[in-house]
DNA sequence: TATGGATTGGAATTATTATTTCATATTGCC
DNA sequence: GGCAATATGAAATAATAATTCCAATCCATA
């Protein structure tokens, strides 16, 4: 037996919603019913969860088979594990891993401390996030024609999430980078009716602090994401936010600077959809 | 019986710690095991919960009835109960912020449904990272002359992070992305002495999947991060990660991926110093 | 509408697991 | 130190639950 069993419930839950179309009549009844009532699949006897389903218990047991299973009681331990993950507290998952992560054993320490640096950024952040800069950034995008959007370095990935959303959402977008070293033409189209997200944490790419500047003297706004007040990049902007990131080994997170931006991007495609709906009433 | 048996969770612990003092030597073991461990007390059965608090069933079960309840399987149920207590309430907290940012209740609820779809994320994977999976992709990205970074569209954001980390590191890479249409010619660089990172979630980008294709039947080892079992890219994988990315107004969260690329990169950094550091000794 | 294969229901069987029992050990008390 | 009360260990037993098996039914196809 080489088949593929899913040992935990996030892949099982997909096989099955894969496999919905093709499953026998009764198999997909309870089938529907495990993923709807998880917890009584982990804590009930094979007859009971049976019975609140309404089918009979070797129904039950040809379902675990044909998921690759040998028997309900391995499919039951899959459910019965995910129970024992959720359980464990945010708080205390965090420290544990820490504390791993500090003691450095190994290579799974390193991995632990970027789920840990992420997770810190992420806590913060969410308590941290001012509401009125935040209205404040989505008004001033949404009424831009073109949104730019300028970050070098580690910065970049964000930059290039955001354009990658834009896109998807259909707001006109233009990531600053240019392979043939056009950037100063690129950033020469951009008008006061445009608007930029900007992106730059210290050490502040020399770049990204001159595109900035120059484009803030053509009077196009910037929405600004940085790691200060002193931040070179905080001067040029009309908006900008403080992102603390916790870094590990040297390389900052982007966790939270990337819910920001893309909080940001689908704030924006929103109003922009709602604006569109109302001038057509 | 009018003896008083606790019905929950927290009056049975506050039971427990109430009379321990004058509990018997054995009894008094298990009912420490059963305040430490109280989630192999809901799942474990009789023999195996004795077993690990190094007493016999029937000890177990003359604690459960010094309790008032009358027999193991009752006082099982109160360690069930309070799973299904925590576990629901925190769906419930996810559940709500989704809901809230669904029903398109203010900008606030944007971020939030972000934040908590990266934290979810990362939770996911930290307790699901395999370790051995880890070490071979480690092992097999350290031997590489060049690592080439693969990703298309919504991953790769987190192909440039790759890159930008191992230039840092000063790890010859190449990420396999060309302005001038030259992806084929610089593939058909690589060689069995080389490895490839490669990144896709679904739906795969047709792109990256016939790159991959062409690459592994080079001979180059590549390392997949991609979304399970079914993906086209675990085929052409020496090495592949399952990450199970929670997604938000249809966008994925990259917080997990990007730990885990971060780690893999800053891990095989760390194994190529300690290599040359025994060289030159 | 007849036929073969797949699916299902329900009881019989097997396995696992909780509980009881009883012999033995330990403890507290005179 | 001896005796009774209590506690413990180990195995036997009872209970419960999972699995298998086979007959009945359903469904697609010719």
């Amino acid at each position: 037996m080489d088949e593929r069993v899913p040992r935990d419930f996030e892949t099982l839950r997909r096989t099955i919603l894969d496999r919905r179309q093709s499953l026998p009549k009764r198999i997909a009844q309870i089938a529907a019913y495990a993923l709807d009532n998880p917890d009584d699949i982990a804590f009930g006897t094979a007859a009971s969860i049976a019975a609140s389903a309404g089918v009979q218990p070797s129904t039950l047991i040809r379902f675990a088979q044909q998921l690759g299973f040998d028997g309900f009681t391995s499919l039951q331990l899959v459910f019965r594990e995910r129970l024992r993950e959720r359980n464990s507290s945010y708080d205390e998952r965090l420290a544990a891993l820490r504390a791993k992560a500090e003691e450095g054993a190994g290579h799974r320490a390193i991995f632990d401390g970027f789920v840990a640096a992420a997770s810190t950024s992420l806590n913060d952040i969410s308590g941290r996030l001012n509401e009125d800069h935040f209205e404040d950034a989505i008004a001033l995008l949404t009424k831009a024609e073109t949104i730019y959007v300028l970050a070098k370095r580690r910065s970049y990935p964000v930059a290039s999430y955001i354009a990658y959303a834009l896109g998807k959402l259909k707001i006109r977008n233009q990531l600053i980078e240019s392979a043939a070293g056009l950037n100063a033409e690129m950033i020469g189209f951009a008008s006061p009716r445009d608007a930029v997200i900007a992106i730059s944490f210290s050490p502040y790419a020399p770049a990204a602090i001159e595109e900035a500047r120059v484009i803030s003297e053509q009077g196009v706004p910037i929405v600004a994401i940085t790691d200060s007040s002193f931040s070179p990049l905080a001067q040029f902007a009309k908006v900008w936010f403080e992102v603390a990131e916790a870094d590990f080994a040297g390389f900052r997170s982007l966790s939270a600077t990337m819910a920001l931006a893309m909080a940001l991007t689908v704030a924006v495609g929103e109003k922009r959809r709602d604006a569109g709906r109302k001038r057509k009433t």
